[in-house]
Parts: structure tokens; sequence; C-alpha cells
DNA sequence: CGGCTGCTTGAAGACTCTCAACTTCCGTGG
DNA sequence: CCACGGAAGTTGAGAGTCTTCAAGCAGCCG
């Protein structure tokens, strides 16, 4: 159950002005700022290329940044105690991690994978606290942010802790829906997908082939999954 | 197995200097301050007292302010989407919850609920607002409780996610020591810990049995607990 | 002391996991 | 471009773990 080690390859450094503004306006804990003060938060930042298997950060690793997303993606996973593997987020451009290392001075409680060819923003600590206290909005945007993730995870922990598998499953599929449209692609592999909820890619299986015979979905490839009844699956 | 509805009775408001300002200076985020900030701080406070069993807010209320519990205990729980209870945390003086509905002009989406005569103090959002934009170190201080708290329950749900109920029994009693001793009562009713550890209370029963047969703990009371053999319990 | 609530214990059954075999998909290299 | 190999996904059978239901016991507050 444990995920075999990738290798941390070094990864390629440079530096590119167009790069670091793409990704600090990407982040809505920055691009509510006027152009000029986007402009000095990337003077600070520096620019850092992944290939796909890489591993950004290790648990135990110490670190004084906080990692954006510029281009990519980035698996964020946890190994619990006995030492199984739990995915616990997959980042996106725009979406940042490193966050506990960062203000709590300590190391990482997660592991950080890049999943395909990533570029990443690093912003150090001590420039992150001077941007803090020059734009307070800055830190207000944050606050509201991780007081939004708090939550998510909560109501992440509930379901596990109240809701069975079928259910679990069910109300993923639910949020994925965008509006609009009644089909969307799994963001992950189903792998991955058991891994984040909780539990095996063989009842993955079984329970989307469950919810197909009970007429609430319909799976027309390997990803691509069809809703045919919204209030049934949340009913499920 | 959803938590019969206690009667909200209309909480007795009342001003007393003291009060805010042991309030005040019980928290984290504020005790860092000037002895005058805090005054400043406990001038915008509101004191209200709730008695045991009384629900201080209710998911889907709107709220525009932070509760910090000065005396007493509050049980903060959530319901899942099928209506099951879980025991979210339970609230000491000094700690502080609401902030969701807070930060994000939201409603609450867990229930608060005094589990003793309990007195809170309540800072409105504008005023908040004020103090954070005031006195950067405040927002620092927050932003570093919360990735903490963050932290803390993403190493839950990852708990939640690969660990059988066993393991997580067993995380949970290590924890609960202190330093020094091998022995610590139970921070909640069976009940409770049942709800929180996401399991039933007569799984409880028995595996804090097989914990004793196998002659890692010993339960001297209902309620309290002594731990024999630390490593063990560890690798349960 | 009564009654309520919490706790414990037993038995049955549901749900999910594990293991194994097979199929499908996809990237790589010839 | 095709073929190959490895990983991901599927399916079946069996085994565990945990829940549910039921009944009895214990502790606590009026």
């Amino acid at each position: 159950m444990v995920r075999k080690e990738a290798h941390t390859h070094q990864p390629c450094v440079h530096h590119t002005n167009e790069t670091h503004h793409s990704c600090v306006s990407l982040v809505p804990i920055f691009n509510h700022l006027e152009e000029e003060q986007m402009d000095e938060i990337m003077g600070t930042a520096r620019s850092v290329s992944f290939k796909k298997g890489e591993i950004i950060y290790h648990a135990g690793d110490e670190s004084d940044s906080l990692y954006i997303v510029n281009k990519g993606k980035v698996r964020i996973y946890r190994l619990s105690e006995s030492g199984k593997e739990q995915l616990v987020r997959i980042l996106n451009p725009g979406e940042y991690t490193g966050e506990y290392a960062l203000f709590n001075e300590s190391t990482h409680e997660s592991y950080a994978e890049a999943i395909m060819n990533t570029s990443i923003c690093m912003i150090r600590r001590t420039d992150l606290q001077h941007l803090l206290l020059k734009y307070p909005s800055i830190s207000f945007k944050i606050i509201t942010e991780f007081s939004k993730r708090l939550d998510q995870s909560e109501t992440q922990t509930t379901r596990f802790a109240t809701e069975k598998v079928e259910t679990r499953i069910a109300l993923f599929l639910a949020e994925c829906l965008e509006d609009e449209s009644n089909e969307f692609s799994l963001p992950m592999s189903k792998k991955d997908l058991a891994s984040y909820l909780g539990t095996t890619p063989e009842t993955i299986s079984r329970k989307l082939a469950d919810l197909e015979e009970q007429g609430l979905i319909k799976q027309k490839t390997h990803k691509r999954i069809e809703v045919l009844d919204l209030d049934g699956l949340l009913f499920v």
C-alpha cells in the first residue's frame, strides 16, 4: 500500500519575468492587488520547474517557502501512521501549498509530487512576511481561504466518519458536476480517487457499476461520466 | 442517530470588564499584544452566557462574530448529508469558533452546544477587521493557527481514510497522555468519543476491552485509563 | 429510590477489503 | 505506425471488520 518512492531529480531552476507575473496574477490571494503591487510580489518570487513524477517536497523536509503552481498539476498526499497513503488534494494552476511548514517554521507534513511537467513559483517566508505587513488585505484573503479549506477538510472528515463508501462516491460525483452540463471527466485516476475517498480501486469499480445499474449515472468511457439522476445520486 | 435538538433558550447577556479582559488574555491570537491593546480589544467584545445544553449556533445560522470561550466547554459537531452526527472538537477556555461564517460572510457549517454552563466573548466582524488592519501581527497569529488546525484536520481525515477503528482509538489514547503520567481521564463520554472517531459506542467498548486484554492499557474506572505499553499502543 | 442515560456484551448480518486472475489502456521504443 | 510491456481498471470469491439490534447492567441526579 505504500507508494514506491519516486526519484527526486534536481529540478531545473530558471528566471523569467513573464512566468513570475502570470504566476502571481493567477492566485486569488494576490490577484486583487494593483498591477504594480503584483509586480513587486513577482520580484520576490523564484520560478522552479519539475518533471512529471518528481517529488517537490517530502514530509519531514524543512522549508521556508510558499509553493504556487504556475503550470501543471501537483498531487498532495500524506502517509498515515501505519504507512498507508492518502491523496489529500490535486493542485491546479493558481493553487498553492506548503503553508504549514511556512507559518509554523516547521517541516512539511505531506508529500507533493508533480504529476505532469510543472512550473512552480516559490515565495520565501521573509519576503511573504514583509508583504503581509505592507498589504494587510493579503492576510485577510489568506485567512478567508484557510477558513474555507478548514471547512472543506472538516466536511470531508465528517463524511469519512459517517458515510459509507457508496455515498462518498456519489457525493464526489455530484461535486464534479459543473453547471449546465450533466457530464464530466474524472479529475484523477480511479486509483487516486480510491485513495482520496479512503477506499480501494476495486470498490470504486464496483460501486460505479452499482450506480450505473441503478440508472443514476452512465460511464461513457473510463474517465467520462454522465449523471442521469442528480437527486437520486444525493439520496444514495 | 440524529441528535435530539436541544432547546435554545434566550441566553442572558451581561457586561463585565474583568470577564472581557480575562477572555481576551486567554486567547493565543491576542495575548501576545500589549496590555493596553488587549484592553482595546476587550472594549469591542460582548460577553454572553449559555447554560448547559444550550445551542450557541446552528448550521445555517448567519453570524458575524467570532466566539471565544471564556469559561466552560463547547461541543462542536456537524451533521453529514445523511443526517448522522459527528463530533468535530471540544472547545476549552481560550479556544474559539465561528471563523468560517465570519470570514466568508456566510452561514455556519457546524453546530455549537454548551456542554456545561459557559461564558463566551463575541467579537463582531467589523470590529475584528479594524483590529486586523491596525495590528497585522494578529493576522499572522490567526494564519499560523489556521494552518495548524488545517494540518490537524487533514491528519484526522487521513486516519479515517486509512486506519481501522482500533488504530484510531489507540492513536487517540496516545495523544491523551500528558507528559510524566501514564494515566489520564477521557476528555469526553464514550458516546461522544465514538462520534469523534467515526464509530459506535459498542465498538469503543469492545476495542478498549481488546486493548486491555492485550496488556496495552488498563481501564481503572469508566473514565480513567492507564497506558501500560505506549509503544505497543502505537503499533496496533 | 426510581428512572434515565450511558455503557457493556452477545449474535447476526452488512459492508468493504484482500487476493488473484483477467482485460484494457497507454506510453515507449523499435 | 505498430507492437510490446507495464500500469490501471475490472471481476469474482472469500475473509474480516464493524455495525446493528437486542438485552442487561451500571452510574448519576432528582
